[in-house]
DNA sequence: AAGTGGTCTAGACCACTTC
DNA sequence: AAGTGGTCTAGACCACTTG
């Protein structure tokens, strides 16, 4: 690194925020893209002009999604194979990011949009009265023109209060849609995964192979403070290279 | 929580991990188990004699597993939901204590053991020379008299200088044995996550039924400084409730 | 205004690795 | 002995929520 390396500016944000991210930008294709190791904490809080704490502060970020490891008396040491990892089920939310990542562009069809009444399960899941009105939205996500996700979102109506909901754009991601009608923001997320083979309607739009197998995401999403707003079950085929990182703290 | 309270004991373990281990103790079945809220830093801090840094640290440990929210002006909120999960993919590394938690006596049968030669994609995985010796280990694990995992272990031969690896007790956990034979702890692991329907050896072995899909589990080992020391492709039935936190930072 | 968690500083000591 | 990350203290100020 440097000797003159410096924060590109301080606009407002929060000092351990930007070192983490300049830290990753580097890692990733900058100054450390080569490196094994990274600048010790007492070395980048003096470069940075900054506390050790920061420092360590954004290191433990970038330590908790697995890019670093810090081993005392050694260093700070980069996990490469983490780093060139894309497409992790265990940080990414939302399937657009990872269409358009993989280096397609995310078209959206076969939109059914329905009202329904809350069964046992969802009126659980949802935290809503059994018999309450749900919005309930298919669709068909393609990858290009690879068809690769089926998914069925419900959502309770009353958050769509003072809003026609079928003036509303389904084809947009969900996550989009809740935060711009509704101001909620799907913070968590709790997938139970299994595998199926689904049924014949959505084996048939996605074309899937007849001895493949799908992978069956059933999510049920919370804002802040646990508030539970969706839930959503996708179907996804073998597009995807799922990935995830495990790890014992 | 009472005036009184205090940490049972120094046994030489750091403070913070200490703390953060009581707190979850009283979360789940303890004094905080019905509440909403744990008390303020400060009074944590006060109550148990410590700084509040050590309280902090506590609960990022306790926050970066999902179990509360820290909300500022509000305090720390309990996630009820989360605390209440179990099998939760994204921690737990063994599957036999996974069984366990359902209640269920782990067994491992149909034990084979064999050498082979590395492919040039065990080689990459694995970090060894294309051709090396590895020793691979397949069996069939049980809960209670259900057969829920078919696994397959590869493991690099030169791990086990000094060892006939034909005496080692292959029943046990891949991770007691790298542990106990190598001195290596598995601290990460990448998974890549399919669904399949396996083929008919391995569905007649987990006693599959016909429209039942498994999922894959392609998982890679890595010991401390990213290396890795073991890889093993798991088949689960739908014995197993795969549940994954998801969070955005 | 009072209380909460979030951030940051400055400094200390410890455990571990390397030389 | 020197350097690393790990932990802890004491204190300060900030941003936000509640009464």
């Amino acid at each position: 690194m440097p000797d003159n390396y410096e924060l590109p500016h301080f606009g407002g944000k929060l000092m351990s925020t930007q070192v983490s991210a300049l830290l990753m930008k580097e890692l990733k294709n900058g100054i450390f893209s080569k490196s094994e190791k990274l600048p010790s904490e007492v070395e980048l809080a003096e470069r940075l002009g900054v506390s050790r704490t920061v420092i360590r502060d954004a290191l433990s970020d970038i330590e908790r999604e697995g890019f670093i490891e810090r081993v005392r008396g050694i260093g700070t040491v980069i996990c490469r194979d983490i780093v060139n990892l894309t497409n992790r089920l265990d940080l990414k939310l939302e399937y657009n990011e990872l269409i358009v990542n993989s280096g397609y562009t995310p078209y959206t069809d076969n939109i059914k949009l329905r009202i329904e009444y809350a069964d046992e399960e969802n009126a659980e899941l949802l935290n809503v009265d059994e018999g309450s009105k749900l919005i309930v939205c298919e669709k068909r996500v393609l990858a290009g023109n690879i068809p690769c996700i089926y998914s069925i979102d419900y959502l309770s109506y009353d958050l769509f209060s003072g809003i026609e909901y079928t003036d509303i754009d389904w084809s947009k991601p969900i996550f989009d849609l809740l935060d711009k009608y509704c101001g909620l923001i799907v913070v968590t997320d709790i997938a139970k995964i299994t595998a199926t083979n689904a049924d014949e309607f959505i084996r048939e739009k996605l074309q899937v192979q007849p001895k493949q197998a799908l992978i069956l995401l059933d999510e049920v999403g919370y804002c802040k403070l646990s508030r539970p707003v969706m839930r959503s079950l996708e179907f996804y085929t073998d597009f995807f290279d799922f990935t995830m990182l495990r790890k014992k703290f």
